[in-house]
DNA sequence: ACTATCCCCTGACGGC
DNA sequence: TGCCGTCAGGGGATAG
């Protein structure tokens, strides 16, 4: 599933790639793959040249000047691929963009559907308020975080999942967050101290970039631009763990549902809350 | 404001 | 072999 480290590592790919390029032609072959509002998105983003790629959370933003731009969700198994040009579109690639005067395509892939593609008309910024999106993970202050979570009841791990708190996490890297804190994930958000959220952001950033580093998680479907997978998740400590030895104690990693979601800990290290 | 639940969708997997 | 039921999950919608 595409969390921040893989949405900034298909960036980057990508950066290089296609900054520069002129948009030739959309072909969209799942209507349903287009928001609400952004059916006309072909036609309004044709003759237009890529001019910046950015990230916010886990939304991937084509920027085309003038505000204009395409806005990427990946869902749970979207592949946003450079294919060679003549490449056929096979039954899981639902929009092929074509580059004028460039060998290779973007072709989108997304076997389960689940993915979005919006049309911006003003930037990121009007997609980032209208999903009401908090602060990307890499940027958000200690302070910021500490207060959202002080107004809340609800559990660690269900606010850090939250998008309108923090984006870019998903349950991947909220379970490998908490473990290394030594924090249970049903843990009330609010009982965190100011020195245990500074913490808890510190080790959140180290986690994305060691994981931006490697490409990547991948446990099923997620490749980068390059069709490469990543190599994170040999470097996980907790999620898909369940049953084998904690890697710090040995006790048998524990899957529970938290938050409405399949979650990884170590009954023995991560105390605080049942 | 928050929780619980369902839905979307498909491939993988277990049981028979 | 093959059919069928179940499960997984990000985010949106809806009911309570």
């Amino acid at each position: 599933m595409p969390e921040l480290p893989e949405v900034e590592s298909i960036a980057r790919g990508l950066r290089a790639q296609i900054e520069g390029a002129r948009i030739e032609a959309v072909r969209c072959a799942l209507p349903d793959l287009l928001a609400e509002g952004a059916e006309c998105l072909g036609e309004r983003v044709q003759g237009h040249t890529i001019r910046a790629i950015q990230r916010h959370g886990k939304y991937l933003f084509l920027l085309l000047g003038g505000g204009l731009g395409v806005a990427l969700h990946l869902g749970m198994t979207g592949q946003l691929l450079l294919v060679p040009r003549a490449a056929p579109a096979d039954r899981h690639t639902h929009l092929e963009i074509l580059l004028a005067r460039r060998s290779r395509k973007l072709a989108y892939r997304d076997v389960r559907k689940f993915g979005r593609m919006s049309l911006l008309e003003s930037g990121p910024e009007g997609l980032i308020r209208r999903k009401r999106l908090g602060p990307d993970a890499l940027l958000i202050e200690a302070r910021q975080l500490h207060g959202a979570l002080q107004r809340t009841r609800r559990s660690i791990k269900a606010c850090l999942l939250d998008q309108r708190v923090i984006a870019g996490l998903g349950n991947i890297y909220t379970d490998e967050v908490l473990f290394r804190r030594g924090l249970h994930p049903a843990c009330p958000a609010a009982a965190l101290a100011p020195a245990e959220v500074s913490g808890l952001l510190r080790t959140t950033r180290a986690v994305l970039r060691a994981a931006i580093e490697r490409n990547g998680t991948t446990i099923s479907d997620y490749v980068n631009a390059r069709g490469e997978k990543g190599r994170y998740q040999q470097k996980l400590l907790v999620y898909d763990r369940k049953g084998k030895p904690c890697r710090r104690c040995g006790t048998p990693i524990a899957r529970a549902w938290i938050a409405g979601r399949g979650t990884y800990f170590c009954p023995s290290c991560q105390k605080g809350q049942d």
